[in-house]
DNA sequence: TTGAATATGTCGCTTATACAACACATCGAA
DNA sequence: TTCGATGTGTTGTATAAGCGACATATTCAA
């Protein structure tokens, strides 16, 4: 919740090292992007960028993480509960996700881009799906957000592919009925 | 002309450092504005300030001076040499820094704004008035680019003052022929 | 295949910045 | 006035960032 806050040269320089990377990539594929290239753009020296990640893997994956998390939050789901409305909003924001990507040439990094994905949805559900302040691993909810995440991540994958004709909101409920027991929508008893 | 480089740290720091206060007196006065405020909006350690700059009359000053130097220096004046148009547009740059500054509430700064124009007018002036790469000193030349200085900023305060109607280009326009001798006008010999 | 050019990681040392603490000044309200 | 709150400069120490150098890839053209 509250780390002991960080230093401020390392958020500044974090995210230095992010957007010039966000920035190249508009301009040049993953592929041709250097650990140089970032480097010159965010004026900062070859060193400092490994002082904050191992590679340009690394980067990747961190960038893509906190761009997902930015859209998730946008939606902040009321008192941890996985509602119908919690999972809707979660979808929409998969596929805001990879409507933003598709325009910033990533081309060959799907499956990359897939795994950190379904890494973040998983923790994200497993949270919505434990109880209120409930600190101990559940197998069973863990493999639920599993579940869930892959599921998700495969409809989002799907209705990229075909059916832009429909809304991301009105794709997911179409499935809500059946993903949700009916007792369980609408928050039953609290 | 080429220093040897300075730190990308000190680089960034000072921008961060004179941005902050520029976007500080959009809102506040000058007065109100404090050292602990510069320092928050910059997200820097209030102590680094002092690594930068004495006060905050010091950052004011260079500030001011380098507001001006962007200004004057969009004029590429051509080989070095005070010819009317050089005047016209130093003229110009001087009303339109001082537009800028009175959109930028520095009330009661007046005279140490008028100090810091006529400093940075000065070495512009002795510049324009010495012979190419010519190093020595010439403290006659120096005396009229002190003359010309505080002569131009006058005529800056005056215009500021009494003579909206006409642009500055025209104002200053209506003194060249008494200022220049004219045989001196248009580049002679070249 | 070779060799030159460029990119990657890493290391040791220097310098800039963070942070907490301090003494002092200023200011406004009790 | 006196006190509390806030701002100013300064100091000592810890840490992030800069910089040059190095050994090792990778790439690409001859």
């Amino acid at each position: 919740m509250n780390q002991p806050k960080t230093d401020p040269r390392i958020q500044r320089t974090r995210k230095l090292i992010m957007d010039s990377f966000m920035e190249l990539s508009n301009i040049k594929e993953f592929k041709e992007i250097t650990i140089t290239d970032i480097a010159a753009e965010a004026m900062i020296n070859r060193a400092t960028f490994y002082y904050h990640f191992e590679d340009i893997y690394d980067l990747l994956e961190k960038v893509l993480s906190e761009v997902l998390l930015v859209n998730l939050n946008c939606s902040n789901y009321p008192h941890n509960e996985l509602t119908e409305e919690a999972i809707t909003s979660i979808f929409v924001a998969i596929t805001n996700f990879q409507k933003s990507l598709s325009n910033r040439c990533h081309r060959g990094y799907e499956d990359t881009i897939a795994r950190i994905i379904r890494e973040q949805l998983e923790i994200i559900f497993y949270q919505l799906l434990s109880p209120q302040q409930h600190s101990e691993k559940d197998e069973g909810l863990r493999i639920m957000a599993i579940i869930l995440s892959s599921g998700m991540y495969g409809a989002s994958v799907d209705w990229m592919r075909n059916s832009h004709k429909i809304t991301p909101e009105e794709f997911i409920e179409l499935a809500i009925p059946h993903l949700l027991p009916a007792h369980h929508i609408g928050s039953p008893d609290n």
